[in-house]
DNA sequence: AAGACGAAAGTGGTTGA
DNA sequence: TCAACAACTTTCGTCTT
């Protein structure tokens, strides 16, 4: 039977130029029908599946038949009516226009169901590749996201909100957080709504996402501001003395982190102002300041930071 | 003129009854 | 669902360099 595409938009057979291919299965190939070429083989993708850099909750997902590349929207195994090589031939002559209209419901149903979900992957490939993240999220967000679908929890929700609001609470559990403000501007989804959605989620789905640790935002904050790598370790190290002291916690991680990147700019010759780094960052001058305030007071920097902030201007 | 500071009022989100 | 609450923002006047 004519197919609309093989893998890679191949829609004729290079080799003698007709249409017709069949995939066996079992095999994982798809050869054309006419001349016996092979045209792509191991549909089924072996690579290693998620659980390789998911430790912690191992246990939790043991499905048997577990996906094996959940970025891709079938994860490469496609099961349809009237695909296989002598499918069609084992019907018998009379029921056949039955078969036919099995054929086409089957292909309607799996294509709107997969319609919503290679468009959400779509997205999310885009939102991923825009902000910078590793392969480990977006895994983890198709996946998770394959499960709302299944638990009904995109219902009533736009599929934009949803992954938008995947994206926030895996990149934030996986250490590489990304604030509501910059998934909103990447998403074109408004906070408001990302918020919403994504207590509704990780209440259903029963998430546990620990608030984000502020020295990870620490390299990506630094890049942003070209700070040198001095700066970056400096500012980790105070985060570090500062936690100890149990004045982080409770506070908006990006404004300790802001306050945590001025300082050790200040300490390390790198001078910035309090509002490049309230811009770049996405606090208000304001906040640095109670912040640095704050840290600077407990970690008994004061002096040294303030004979500094002279040096320098 | 630019940067830092801080007071005061306003905003949005969380929590607990 | 509502009110209380803490963190954060906005706004603005003041001080220093």
């Amino acid at each position: 039977m004519p197919l609309k595409s093989i893998s890679k938009g191949i829609t004729k057979c290079p080799e003698c130029g007709c249409k017709f291919f069949f995939e066996d299965e079992t095999r994982g190939e798809t050869i054309c029908g006419k001349c016996g070429l092979l045209l792509s083989e191991a549909h089924i993708d072996t690579s290693p599946d998620w659980r390789s850099f998911d430790d912690e909750q191992r246990s939790k997902r043991t499905r048997g038949g577990a996906p094996l590349t959940p970025t891709k929207h079938d994860k490469g195994i496609t099961t349809e009516i009237g695909r296989g090589k002598g499918e069609f031939l084992k019907v018998a002559p009379s029921k056949r226009p039955q078969y036919y209209r099995l054929m086409k419901w089957q292909k309607r149903l799996v294509e709107s169901k997969d319609r919503n979900l290679s468009f959400a992957l779509s997205e999310l490939q885009r939102l991923v590749s825009f902000l910078g993240l590793p392969k480990s999220v977006h895994e983890e967000v198709a996946k998770k996201y394959e499960e709302a679908v299944e638990k009904g929890l995109v219902r009533g929700r736009s599929m934009e909100s949803v992954i938008a609001a995947l994206l926030y609470a895996v990149t934030r559990d996986l250490d590489t957080p990304r604030t509501l403000e910059e998934i909103a501007e990447a998403s074109g989804v408004e906070k408001r709504e990302i918020g919403r959605t994504y207590r509704y989620i990780a209440r259903e789905l029963t998430l546990r996402i620990l608030p984000a640790k502020p020295d990870s935002y620490i390299p990506r904050f630094a890049s942003m501001l070209g700070l040198s790598d001095k700066v970056q370790a400096k500012a980790i190290n105070l985060l570090k003395h500062a936690k100890q002291k149990e004045i982080t916690s409770g506070k908006g991680p990006t404004g300790v982190a802001a306050a945590a990147l001025y300082i050790a700019a200040v300490l390390e010759g790198e001078k910035k102002t309090q509002r490049e780094i309230a811009d770049a960052i996405g606090v208000t001058e304001v906040t640095i300041r109670n912040r640095f305030k704050e840290l600077a007071n407990q970690l008994g920097i004061e002096e040294e930071v303030e004979r500094k902030v002279k040096e320098e201007s």
